[in-house]
RNA sequence: GCCGAAGUGGCGGAACAGGUAGACGCGACAGUCUCAAAAACUGUUGAGGAGCAAUCCUCGUGUCGGUUCGAUUCCGACCUUCGGCACCA
């Protein structure tokens, strides 16, 4: 190890020219690369534009190496990209509103906004000791007003485009965190951020329309995205084709005249021995008989206290109760009792559902349980009549289905629709999973909503020319249940735009989210005062080319972005529908096999390994100890191992190479073709954003130079040519030690803006290739030839083998099978 | 329960349009240097076996089958791990 004393240091310090020393030279060229403004980038018309864009992070304040296994290995790639001739924009910026900053700030008695700026000093300080490329002139910090302000602007303008509404409605209560919470953020029943069990309350909040982009969000063409997150989204979004039917009440009397269900199996009606309303569905207290109501009035306050988990739990045996009225199936004049049972969901379809047990497995068993009838009305194969023995829930053909009987399941479906719709006792129908957006949140630490309420005026949107809404700062913030705003006189009082009359402002703050669905259009113009982005800025560098970060965000933040684009596109404010070309997840990092945490004690601090390694051979290590996606264990002696490979790299250019002049053909075309198969190999990694062998290609052509070196095998010009083409295939991994070497070399400044080196293909090949000699599909012999052997002369090098001579044993040879160039195989019976 | 990804030396991982399994690195062992240690450098390192030796043989990519001249790679079943979904009518 160099790792050395300070002392030590000090007293070698007329040999350190000669000894690799990070610290020194990395602090050295983030300074100089800053005052030169090296990586700020402006609009180029003449070069292909590249937009590199790494998840920003949440201002917790310290960053982890997680965070640095985020942000390594996309800064090679978007050097790379730079090098390549890309016009790279490469910025970074940090997600500031929220309550992990506020919840901390109470913990810590200091202010939210104190505490996130001086969290942000601290992870912009080790942002920058990581040596990565970003645009630092770009930075943005979503919880200034300069950036919040637009926010609310954007909030406006969903606003005026009807996509954001109040509402009563049922919403996610989390009781820790006191405030509401969006569907996204529910998981299993409990907060995504604190794990508390959610409950449910009836508020009156703020919703985004997200639902009118239910298709397009389930849609994702013309983007390279993770299988894995489609599916996420696809499945989040929750799309079910099939029809509302409506069925007769004959309550005589009673005004209500129909129940209405959503069915994906329109083929099963005449199946229907029953139907089951949601407890809360509204006609429920309008159709319960009145010896039936105190049963069912207390099955419904026994589901409304029960948890979304309990409820949830698929496990659990269906109860329900039958409210003594009856429902006319219109399709065969049967009349079918009403039940309530707490599996169907009012916030699915109707709230309501038509009974097939013999089709649905839910049904099936709450028939069995109730003993409703079971009736057979699409046969399986090779049906004859007999009771199914459970549901059979896949298409078959339909029967006792009076004229639809025959056809099969999918037509069936189809035809008993139209039949509906002929009738009007039905139509085709879509329903979706999906939820509107809700972005109240009764917390101090985030946007205002930029509304008001007048009296006499109503909802009145606040004004363009007033924003921001500051936040202000000296508002009692502890969590009560209500918004904090609302005991800040200054902030509550208002005037009316319009009537100019008294009025109260908007008092719950916006989802974080929101800020993080536009940030990355932000950068493009990160200072325009006149608009949250400056259109031909936007229109030059977006969409984003390459966007990675962690999974964690398929349907939160990266679902939320696409609707905002597509929301801003359908303003005219962009003219794209989606944000990002390409997305990249890359795996997690854990430290001693388990998942760093602060209780385990097990959480590796970048800092450390920075100041005594260097921040390179942190970039490498990370980038080397496994594939990118598939996230790695973070191990102190392989960390080593890198540092050890950076000090051989830097004593092999250092250290004079003396060759002479003499002409060694051999050794310098078999230096050539290194050098190009090297390229080649570390080109088509980085592009597969593979970078752990492209890193050990890296040390296997080091390997290779030191063998040269000590040989003294080539001459010095080839040498030198060697060097320049591993500095520049190292500039995007290492871009301090690249610079410091090449600046010894005597190249002019940068090498991060040097092109990236070409390979001829035809150069790359070998001369000479390994023959591998087989008897009966195992390895006997190994020959070296000529690449350009032919058939012949390879058969006939395998048969004069001795060693396969030695297994033939005299057998006769049924069949030969050549591979071009690398292998035959003898078999014998 | 359903869907998806993955199981390779002591460890992290290479190699898969089917064709030399274990690149590269860590660790370990041995050596050089040193009074010694560290660092550095050099060599060995899948398991078992034969030989003084150079060498050679057998087995080996989660398990069991299958296809094939040949399977880590393709197919089927199973086991394990990790993700995601899970009363959505």
């Amino acid at each position: 190890m160099f790792l050395v004393s300070e002392g030590f240091y000090l007293a070698q310090v007329n040999i350190m020219l000669a000894k690799y020393y990070p610290q020194e030279i990395e602090k050295k060229w983030q300074q100089k690369w800053a005052a030169d403004g090296l990586y700020e980038v402006t609009e180029d018309s003449t070069k292909p534009k590249w937009y590199a864009l790494t998840m920003f992070p949440y201002t917790s304040g310290n960053l982890h190496i997680g965070h640095w296994y985020a942000m390594a290995p996309s800064d090679v790639y978007a050097r790379f990209k730079r090098m390549q001739g890309y016009n790279v924009l490469h910025p970074i910026g940090f997600d500031a509103f929220g309550l992990p900053a506020e919840n901390a700030a109470i913990e810590r008695g200091i202010h939210p906004a104190a505490w996130t700026m001086r969290n942000i000093d601290n992870m912009r300080r080790q942002l920058k000791s990581l040596g990565a490329s970003y645009d630092w002139s770009r930075e943005i910090i979503t919880c200034l007003p300069e950036y919040y302000r637009w926010t609310q602007w954007l909030f406006l303008r969903l606003y005026k485009a009807g996509l954001a509404y109040r509402a009563k409605a049922p919403v996610n209560w989390c009781p820790h965190c006191q405030t509401v919470l969006a569907n996204e953020q529910v998981v299993d029943g409990r907060c995504e951020r604190c794990g508390a069990v959610v409950t449910r309350r009836d508020l009156a909040q703020w919703f985004f329309r997200i639902t009118r982009y239910a298709d397009e969000l389930r849609q994702h063409n013309d983007i390279d995205w993770p299988e894995r997150i489609k599916i996420m989204q696809r499945n989040w979004v929750g799309k079910s084709v099939g029809a509302e039917i409506s069925f007769a009440l004959d309550n005589a009397g009673g005004e209500e005249t129909e129940i209405r269900v959503f069915t994906t199996r329109p083929d099963t009606i005449f199946g229907v021995s029953f139907m089951v309303l949601a407890p809360e569905h509204p006609l429920v207290t309008k159709l319960t008989l009145p010896e039936k109501r105190t049963e069912v009035e207390a099955y419904i306050t026994r589901s409304r206290q029960q948890s979304e988990i309990e409820r949830l739990a698929t496990d659990r045996e269906k109860t329900g109760v039958f409210i003594g009225a009856y429902a006319t199936n219109r399709l065969n004049g049967e009349k079918v009792p009403i039940w309530i049972a707490d599996y169907v969901l009012m916030s699915y379809g109707t709230g309501a559902v038509m009974g097939v047990p013999a089709h649905d497995e839910r049904d099936f068993a709450f028939a069995k349980r109730y003993h409703l009838p079971i009736k057979t009305v699409i046969a399986p194969p090779k049906w004859s009549g007999e009771e199914l023995a459970e549901a059979y829930t896949t298409p078959g053909v339909m029967v006792n289905s009076g004229r639809f009987n025959g056809l099969p399941s999918q037509d069936g479906g189809e035809a008993v629709s139209y039949f509906l719709e002929e009738k009007g006792w039905g139509k085709h129908a879509v329903t979706y999973r999906l939820r509107d957006w809700l972005i109240s949140r009764q917390r101090y630490w985030g946007a205002p909503i930029p509304i008001i309420y007048c009296d006499r005026c109503g909802i009145v949107p606040v004004p363009d020319t007033d924003l921001p809404v500051l936040l202000p700062e000296n508002a009692e913030f502890k969590p009560t249940g209500e918004s904090p705003l609302k005991y800040c006189e200054s902030f509550i009082n208002t005037t009316c735009p319009v009537c100019s009359g008294p009025a109260r402002r908007e008092t719950d703050t916006m989802d974080t989210f929101m800020c993080s669905s536009w940030y990355f259009l932000r950068y493009a113009s990160p200072h325009c005062d006149t608009a949250p982005f400056a259109a031909d800025k936007v229109k030059y560098w977006l969409p984003v080319d390459l966007y990675t970060g962690g999974a964690e965000h398929a349907v939160m933040h990266l679902f939320y972005a696409r609707f905002f684009i597509k929301a801003l596109r359908d303003m005219g404010l962009v003219s794209f529908g989606e944000p990002f070309r390409r997305i990249f997840n890359q795996g997690t990092i854990i430290c001693g096999h388990q998942k760093m945490s602060k209780s385990r004690g097990n959480v590796v601090n970048p800092d450390d390994y920075v100041s005594r390694l260097g921040a390179d051979v942190v970039r490498v290590y990370l980038m080397f100890m496994a594939p990118w996606e598939q996230g790695g264990n973070w191990d102190d002696s392989g960390v080593c191992g890198i540092s050890r490979w950076l000090n051989r790299v830097w004593g092999l250019v250092v250290e004079k190479y003396d060759g002479g002049s003499a002409n060694r053909v051999e050794a310098e075309r078999e230096l050539t073709r290194i050098i190009h198969q090297t390229i080649s190999k570390v080109t088509s990694d980085l592009e597969k954003l593979r970078f752990n062998t492209m890193i050990a290609a890296l040390m296997e052509f080091t390997n290779y130079l030191a063998r040269v070196s000590k040989a003294r095998a080539v001459a010095d010009s080839a040498w030198k040519e060697a060097i320049k083409t591993l500095l520049l295939l190292l500039a995007p991994s290492t871009p301090h030690l690249a610079e410091e070497l090449w600046q010894r070399q005597g190249y002019p400044y940068s090498i991060h803006y040097q092109n990236w080196p070409g390979w001829d293909e035809k150069l790359t090949r070998n001369e000479a290739t390994t023959l591998i000699i087989q008897v009966n599909g195992k390895l006997r012999d190994r020959i070296t030839v000529s690449v350009s052997i032919t058939e012949d002369e390879a058969k006939r090098l395998a048969l004069g083998s001795q060693r396969v001579k030695n297994y033939l044993n005299g057998r006769e040879i049924t069949k030969m099978i050549y591979v071009p160039g690398k292998l035959v195989n003898l078999v014998v019976g």
